[in-house]
Formats: C-alpha cells, structure tokens, sequence
DNA sequence: CTGAAAGCGCTAACAA
DNA sequence: TTGTTAGCGCTTTCAG
C-alpha cells in the first residue's frame, strides 16, 4: 500500500493535477461529473495529502492571537501567557504563529479596542479569556462572520459556535475550596476576603466560586458565619488597615479564603500576626506558592493556565492546519491541590 | 528581513547548492575554505532551514519506540500507554510514527527480547520504562553506539546519555504520601500492603516510596507501630483471607497505605468490613478513582503517566527533527492529590 | 471548466 | 571537492 498522491488521482481520473486540487479544496469551477470521479478515486484508495507539500507550496504563515488581560510578571495572566511558549514548539513546524493582545481587565473600551486591534491582523484563530460578557458575544459574532475559529480559555461563555474551551468547573472549584478548608470537619466561623474592583466586571469568575462554596458550607457546616472583607490590591497599607479591624471585631475567626489568585496579598498581615489558621486560595502563583511551602497559606487550587491556552492554540492549530475539530468542546481540567508536601515540583 | 534561502547563501558564497547542502548537515567531502566561506554566510544572514522542504525531499518515516511493560486495560501502564496516542498529534505532520514493545515486568528474559525486537526496527528513539537496571544499562549502551536518542520515563537509571527522564521523585511521593495519611496528626499504628511478586523485580520504585514514608513518620509520628502484609494480585480470595487473619489479630489499625497502582485490590474486602479509616495509595486506575469517589479510599497520588510519555516522545521527536535538547534532561512532575471533590474531572 | 507548467526549498545521485 | 539536475507532492497562475 504505497502513499497515493495527488499525480495518481490525476492519472486515474484522467484529469489533471490542477483539477484535482481544485476538488480537494472545494474551489469550485468543475464539473459534477469531475468532481465525482475524484471524489471516488479519493474514498476508494484513501487518499491522504502531504502535509508538507501543501505548506510548501503554500508558503505562508499564520497567525493566531491571543486575547487576554495585561499581566505583570508573576501573576495569573503571567503564567497564562507562559502556555504560548509552550505551544511554539509544535507551532514552528506548522508555520503558525501566535501573537498576544492584552487588554486592561477592568475596562471594557481597552477590550473593545484590543478587539478591534486583532481583526485589523486578520488572524487565523482566536484565543480568548473573556472579561466582558456583551462585548466578548459582539467580538466574536464578528469572528463568526468572518470565518475565523475561536476557543475560549478560564470562563465560558454563550457565544455562537466556539471551537472548545478550557478551564476549571467553576462551581465546584468552590465547593472544593470548602471542603478544602474545613477538612471535612463543621466550622463555626469564616471569612472571605475579596478584591474590590473584581465586582466592576461583568463576568467575574468567583461569583460562582462562592456559590460552590456557599453550597458546601449549608451541607457540611451549617450555622457558620461567613462574613466578607474587601481589600484593594494596590494599597497594601490600607489593606493591613482592614484586616487589623476585622481581626479586632472578630478574634475568633481562624478560616479564611480567597477566591482568586489574590491571596498572597493578605500573607504580610497574616505572617506578621501568627496565630493557628487554616488558608485556601487560588492559582499557583509564586508569592501564593512561597506562602503555602512557608506553612502561611494551607492550601491552594490551582488550574495550569499555561495549559489552559497551551490546549486552547493547540485545538485552534489543529482545525487551521488539518481540519480538525477537537475531541471535546468543553475541557474542564483537573483541579490541582497544592499543599506544601507536593508544591516543591509544580 | 526575507526568508534566507538555501539558493541566497549558494549565490552569495559562489558556491552551488549542494556544496551548501554537504556542509549544512556536515556530510563532508567539502575544503575547509567552502565550508568557512558558508558558515560566516549562515550566521550572518541567520539561516533557518525550512523544515517542510527538508521532509519533503526526504519523503522518510521515522519510528520511535515505546518499551513498557505488557499491560491490560484499567493498570497503570495501559493509562501510559494512552500517552503514545496523544503524542500522535503532533507527531503526524512530523511524518514520525510510534510504535509499542511490551515486555513481562517480571521476566528479565522478556525484557531483553523486547529490547533485541526493537533494535530490529531501527528506531530513531526509543522511550524506556527500565524495570531491570542491568539489562536497561547494556541495551542503552547498544542504543547510545548505535547513536540513536533514548529517554526513560517512570523510573531513572544510570545510563549514559539519555535524552531525558520524566517521573514523579519517588522518595518525596512516599514522605507526601505519610502526610495525606495521617492528615498531620501523629497515629499509632498503620499497615503498608505489598504485592507479592513485586520483590523479585531488581528496580522497584517503591523501595524509595517507602523510604520516605518511613521517614515522615520519623519525624511526624514517632513511635507508630508500621506493619506490612503481602497479598497476591492474581488471588483474591487469599488477599480477602489474609486482610481478614490481619485485622483479626490487629482490629486498632485503620490506616492503610498501598505505595503502587495496586490500592484496588484491598478495595472489595475493606468495603465488606467498612470501618472509619484512612487509605492511601497511587496512581489514577478507574478501579481507584471509583473507589476514591465511595470513600472507600481517601486519597490518591497520581502522576499523569500519560503525560509522562507524551513528554518522553516529544523530546525525542524534538531531538530527533529539529536537532533540539529537551530544556531539562531530568523533568520531576507534579504528584497530583486525589480527594472525592477533585476527581471528577481527572 | 480544464490542462500545462512553473515553482516552493531542499535532498541526493551523478558527473565532472 | 564541486556543480548540475531531477525530483518530493502540492499550489497557483495563465492559457485555452
């Protein structure tokens, strides 16, 4: 079973390579009757084309953009960002390339215009960790019309005929958050510290968190108080402020949560007034990481976002290149829990 | 900044195409001068070959080997082997295809068949799981003769030269495991359940799980009484009778830690006498996680072997193609923690 | 609607 | 030691 190649098409249907082509990519400009044959030919000796011919040939390169917020190093979007190193590997070869467009995670005119700014590039694909929920659905009814593939990574959101999606179940991400602070055992008081800007976006990723988490408290710790302290991330000042008073008022709590990749920013104030806490956050972020192997923080969840959009180019790369949709549509990855015995090789 | 050409450098350098092409890939036959005249040509314009051409000439298919061990549908190895397919992917455009060399993990014999039966297909690289440190160390010595890359994934030997290693660090996995088994709290008592035959193997990994078991309960839980008991994975009813005469003797044990794949085995018997107790074991088989999510089990260390090979014969696919060194040779990967509420989505 | 032909950039056999 | 040449399989004009 030798390779068939476009030249035995030729030659069996008694057309010509061009012809052939012309079929193979649905060019129109032939008749029924041509088609068919080809058609025929293709099925029956399994025709595959050669990669490497094509691209060749073609000579031309791609590119795929990737939508995500700004991000200094060191935080979640950081390490997001690190996942398109990841995939150049696997990309080089395919003449593909990515190419990022970051936009201020709190404005909805810096999205739209980093939206704007990746149409004018005409990508090939798309990757986006959407913010905003009514600008995202206009981005991408525009990409839909144009024929461009996108994926979403983090958050999910309705919008017509994305190719796939990766991130974590956000529901149960907070119940498992729960169960990870309390160690199965009932509770009798917690707190949940919170970012203050978060509540401006409009899709909030930790809205849904809380209700996972809220859901396993009701079941597994009824009658706790769980109260809520929003803290700003650029004053740490203020912030220790804050945490002081609540402590002052409320001695007693010794559970506290972050929902987002933010608590390395209570870890001051909390290693500065040691006491015996429990401490769950998000994301492996470095200070979150140092803090948890330094016994301040006693768990974390974290969701491998280099993966995330490692996965997201990947699955876009392939339906460019080969045609292929992906396994699955919706990719929820595994949870990883982080505590300091196995954060050392993360 | 146009794509430098093999022709661009043939013109420059005055010298023809194939002279070029001899000193690209140090086929010899070319005077000192041509081949200075070609290099300074190269670095200053940063040539880069163009992969898709190469092959395409080439028009060659190389294989890369897989040796593991013989393995039925749900064992660990058989979760590995789901690796292969996965790489796959990216292996296809790359005109690379993989093929397995299963082997008796028990037989050394076995062992060195599979190895000659690999050297007959002329592999571009092979990817090893070693269970026999000698006649790993003989065939890698053929293997780095011969010139072709290998890579060890699971466990790691001393070997001359091997491309890379990707495993979990065995004798933390055994320390993180103590940890998830006694929650932090000293105990008084546990039971370690072995396999039997697993001792007549030369490397067994569990040998430094084991040792860094013991010495977290050193450390954390002084004066706990260890047992071990060796039950026989082809015989059920004989593991039944042996954990029946065991906890008959010792009825206060209930923690239990399994330090390979093998957790299921004692699964049946522990449910038909449930108890309140803690069990721990590795690695992410279906009878595992299905016992994960009873709560028949606690927790589970798990270590994507999947991933393990994927990254093995990615980085031989890397060296082999693109003549690139994997970015670490020794790549310790995350031991994931197994609980009910994060196994869903594994 | 179809065929012919000129490449894409590189390899490898053959001459010189 | 070097140059020439014929492809590899596919794409893409350009005539017809």
């Amino acid at each position: 079973m030798e390779k068939v190649t476009i030249n035995d098409i030729a030659r069996l249907t008694g057309l010509s390579k061009g012809t052939v082509d012309r079929v193979l990519h649905n060019r129109g400009e032939v008749s029924r009757k041509s088609y068919q044959k080809v058609m025929d030919i293709i099925k029956e000796l399994g025709y595959e084309p050669n990669l490497y011919a094509s691209l060749l040939a073609r000579g031309e390169q791609r590119t795929i953009a990737i939508l995500i917020p700004f991000h200094e190093t060191g935080t979640y979007w950081d390490i997001a960002a690190k996942g398109e190193a990841k995939a150049q590997n696997g990309l080089k070869p395919l003449s593909i390339v990515t190419r990022q467009f970051c936009y201020n995670q709190y404005s909805a005119e810096s999205f739209r215009e980093a939206c704007a700014s990746v149409l004018e590039n005409n990508p090939a694909g798309v990757v986006i960790a959407p913010m905003f929920q009514y600008e995202t659905q206009v981005f991408c009814q525009e990409l839909q019309s144009r024929g461009i593939p996108y994926s979403f990574i983090d958050t999910k959101l309705e919008a017509p005929g994305y190719l796939s999606f990766y991130g974590i179940p956000a529901y149960k991400s907070g119940y498992l958050c729960a169960a990870m602070l309390t160690s199965g055992e009932p509770i009798r008081e917690a707190l949940i510290v919170r970012i203050m800007r978060d509540k401006e976006r409009q899709s909030d990723p930790t809205v849904m968190r809380r209700a996972g988490f809220m859901d396993y408290m009701l079941e597994h710790s009824p009658g706790c108080t769980i109260r809520s302290l929003f803290i700003d991330p650029e004053d740490p000042a203020a912030t220790d402020d804050a945490l002081d008073a609540f402590f002052k008022e409320f001695p007693g709590v010794n559970h506290i949560v972050v929902f987002n990749s933010r608590v390395h920013l209570i870890v001051p104030y909390l290693e500065r007034h040691p006491a015996n806490r429990r401490v769950v956050g998000f994301d492996n972020l470095s200070a979150n990481l140092a803090a948890l192997k330094r016994g301040t923080v006693t768990a974390l969840i974290a969701q491998r976002p280099e993966e995330q959009v490692h996965m997201a180019i990947q699955s876009l790369a392939d339906k460019i290149i080969f045609q292929r949709m992906p396994e699955r549509t919706d990719n929820y990855m595994h949870m990883d829990i982080l505590i300091r015995y196995n954060a050392e090789d993360y």
